[in-house]
DNA sequence: GATTTATGTTAGATTTGTCTAAGTTATAAT
DNA sequence: ATTATAACTTAGACAAATCTAACATAAATC
């Protein structure tokens, strides 16, 4: 179908443009570590595949083509990283890479046995919703940590701009999904906030660290 | 390390060269599937990567060094064949060509994970053995069925020259590995067998099979 | 509004892995 | 032993994905 570049060019955009619907291919040159004239080349290819729309000088946009083909990547990105979790035994923070190689695998049938096994998850290890076989994907309306005041008591959904570390630093605090948090204080200069959580535990987090985590309200 | 393609021929010429210890060009291109002049300069390439012995006009060998990176291809291949079928449900016809894919991961976790989540097994799904991390193999002294005589009763060890048509044609018959198997008759004039399996099952089985099939005696 | 800076584009080179066409060497057949 | 066939090599072309250098446009700043 498409090569491993242009899956890797696919789901860049759909993750970057995320927000706004459109990236600049600076952006796009930044995230996958190219250069410019090369991510400009890659752009005019997959216009004339009608994945993209594109235009001098103009953000670019997946066509709803392209967006149903990210989809279907992340789907089996989101699907292994599940399996390697819950069924190999792998910590959230170690099958990100893993899964960056697995998603370009081409077998439907092995994708399918993987949603299979895990009965046909909603959501991978970090909160993110997988999309359908169709390539349609739903993200429940959290709230960001962040947006929450004092008092407050939430549970911890999904974790969002995951990073190694990141996650290593939310295992050492036995911070996972599911848990249930106390907002004690927001501290008003620097936005950060004190927390428990598990009875004993009190932590601190900082406004980046607080912007990173969703969570609903109880 | 070395490319997804290279791989693939230091796998395709490991796999050739198993009997005579060499290959022609003209084997390799068959079973990649490429003309003569693609593999004529691949394998000047390896050369230089001290993968192979290659001169003008001789047969293809493969240096030590190329050796163990073979087999090291055919450990993620055969660990991953292994797993498909005792951890995710797959049948042995199923996991050739998904494996195929797999065996190209660079993540040596993963492998291990796999190796140990099976126990360290020292066999493929089709009864080869899976070479050790350092890549050394050794294959048990089974005896091909076709050489065996009425009367003998063996152990069905592994299945050689696979196809799924021919895993399958096994599936259909109930043969698989570990069954006890007793030579009732073998006809003269084209070297088939009439064997019993199973208490009840009587099957004929052609030369061709007879000699894709390696048992040991009991 | 003019100028500087950041972003985007074009042109052309490079690498990898493939091909076809043409020529060379080895092997098999008469 | 000569010839015919099969196997191998060389030369050169091509597509994919990258790069650098030079140029163009848009945005930000003064």
């Amino acid at each position: 179908m498409h090569s491993y570049t242009e899956e890797n060019y696919l789901k860049a955009i759909f993750n970057l443009s995320a927000e706004k619907g459109e990236v600049s291919a600076n952006e796009i040159s930044v995230q996958l570590k190219l250069k410019m004239p090369t991510v400009n080349s890659m752009m005019k290819k997959l216009a004339v595949k009608k994945l993209v729309h594109y235009e001098s000088y103009k953000p670019i946009k997946l066509t709803e083509k392209g967006k149903k083909e990210a989809s279907l990547i992340i789907r089996k990105h989101r699907l292994t990283e599940m399996f390697l979790v819950q069924k190999m035994g792998f910590g959230w923070e170690e099958v990100h890479e893993i899964a960056e190689q697995i998603e370009h695998l081409q077998s439907p049938i092995f994708f399918e046995r993987i949603d299979a096994l895990l009965g046909y998850p909603k959501i991978d290890p970090h909160g993110s919703p997988i999309p359908d076989k169709t390539g349609k994907m739903e993200w429940i309306k959290y709230e960001k940590l962040s947006s929450c005041k004092a008092g407050d008591t939430v549970r911890l959904a999904a974790v969002i701009h995951t990073t190694d570390e990141f996650l290593k630093f939310l295992n050492i605090r036995g911070l996972q999904l599911g848990l249930k948090i106390k907002i004690k204080f927001v501290e008003k200069f620097d936005s950060s906030m004190i927390v428990s959580y598990n009875k004993s535990n009190t932590e601190m987090l900082s406004e980046t660290e607080c912007e990173r985590l969703l969570v609903e309200k109880i």
